[in-house]
DNA sequence: GGGTTGGCTTCCACTGAGCGGAAACTAGTT
DNA sequence: AACTAGTTTCCGCTCAGTGGAAGCCAACCC
């Protein structure tokens, strides 16, 4: 038995009504901590284009809307929301800031090369990495031409439907590569390549070859060519190019390139250990 | 008068022991949310390059070494922070994802044509607006030539040591200029310009000529040449380049393209309102 | 005008999430 | 085996956080 001394009368009178308090207060939900609140406001940004209203905020992130409005208060005053005349809100530049500082080994390592793979070919070039079943894109050099784009730096795509994310498959350990194939297959347009036995085939074959193709299999009208970057004898990341569909069939040329800088990029980051690359565990939870 | 009716009676019999009890409790601090916690924790990496041990977060956030353990802990999982293998801490790149969504307005319209300004003139290119009394720069573009470089995307510099800075504050308003002049301005090489009568007088000269130069003023070894960007008739942005200083007598070459890139990117954003280019108020909170 | 709607802001009594000192643990180091 | 430095766990106390409700403000429409 062990009451706080000042506090037993106090409680002993409420206990009565406890119950139908309870009740009465509703829809509180124990357990959830404050940094949660926090974190899902920042992720409610994610899932949408523009800026937020309050309201917005408060249904994606399933808070009550007085929570929501004071935290986003304290977070607008720290820089990491920001607040738009019309009141609507947006990520803040502070939260920008900060994350430059995320995967800068990998992503200041490669720049350089990734603009030289971009500058010989003249086509868009990037850098990515598996973040989980997904291919992150870390990187990404492209002129004012216009190409149909699906990727985006930070974005991440299904790895079956892209150069960058085949290659790196294929290149995968075996548990991670069948892990994968097992299972369902998204498909993104009529030519996505979803069949696990045909996949498992391909894949087979650009280990083989040393560098995977898509053709029209993300998005309509672009194709794309990617090769595999190893660190440390283990795949660590891929370059690739996406060009519009009607050079498909001269793509290949542009593997010299591609190995060329793979090799120099392999060069660069050697001496880095790949914990410090990224954040060690990109973990796939989207 | 409005005492709460159930807190009447504890209260009165609390409140006498009241003093010595915070003084027992010791370093509680009370009024600190754990909002500004977290955040606190975040902003800790900022200040250090590499990954931190948990002593050196809490010691950083300014919090006892428990909570931290509790918050990073949660941030962790979050993929807020990464963990690497030897137990240190670094962000993570789930902020880093969420961070790519913030200001990609101007950084998405203006990337195109900074790639152009690279390519046409080999040089280290970026881009920058004024954050309070610093400049930020949004996007840099490099290839695998060596230059000394001082600026980093999502770095700040002082406005008046660098061509950008010295080009935004030229065509910025009276105010905001009048306001710079009256602090102390920090010398970086023995280069910098720091009196103020002088600043002044050089700002004017670059309103007329409409480009702004540096010559080793951050770094030695480097010299710098930045053209306004406009928008909505006020100055939005500006772009640069660094060079090695033996270029510095011809860095005026680049003129032609600088403006005409300028132009462009202008076009670009054009339509878009300011506010959403970046988050609306970039404050100088540093 | 004045009623209605939709979103934002403020208020305040209640309470469990957060707190953090202390103790236990782990891994180097001498 | 004793020491040192950093990390993790524990647990009773308490105040920061909570969220329903009421107030507020503009816009829009009879």
């Amino acid at each position: 038995m062990k009451w706080a001394t000042s506090k037993l009368n106090s409680d002993a009178l409420r206990s009565a009504t406890t119950e139908e308090v309870t009740m009465a207060g509703g829809s509180r939900e124990p357990g959830r901590t404050v940094t949660s609140k926090v974190l899902a406001i920042l992720e409610a940004f994610e899932k949408s284009r523009g800026a937020l209203s309050l309201t917005d905020i408060a249904e994606k992130s399933g808070l009550p809307l007085s929570t929501t409005h004071r935290l986003v208060n304290e977070l607008t005053v720290w820089g990491f929301l920001s607040r738009e005349p019309n009141g609507r809100y947006q990520l803040g530049i502070r939260l920008w800031e900060l994350a430059q500082n995320t995967g800068r080994q990998l992503r200041d390592a490669a720049r350089p090369y990734v603009q030289d793979l971009f500058s010989l070919t003249g086509e868009t070039a990037h850098l990515a990495v598996r973040a989980g079943h997904e291919v992150l894109y870390i990187d990404r050099v492209y002129g004012s031409k216009r190409v149909p784009r699906a990727s985006r730096v930070g974005g991440r795509l299904p790895m079956h439907a892209t150069a960058v994310g085949k290659v790196i498959l294929a290149f995968e350990e075996d548990w991670v590569r069948d892990a994968y194939l097992n299972r369902q297959l998204e498909r993104h347009t009529a030519h996505t390549h979803v069949d696990p036995q045909k996949l498992a085939a391909e894949l087979a074959q650009i280990r083989e070859q040393g560098y995977a193709t898509t053709l029209e299999e993300v998005r309509l009208g672009s194709c794309s060519i990617a090769v595999p970057v190893f660190h440390t004898g283990r795949i660590g990341a891929a370059i690739g190019l996406v060009l519009p569909t009607n050079q498909a069939a001269t793509m290949t040329r542009h593997l010299p390139v591609l190995r060329g800088i793979a090799a120099q990029i392999e060069r660069a980051t050697a001496r880095i250990p790949l914990e410090t690359l990224l954040g060690s565990h990109v973990t796939g939870t989207h």
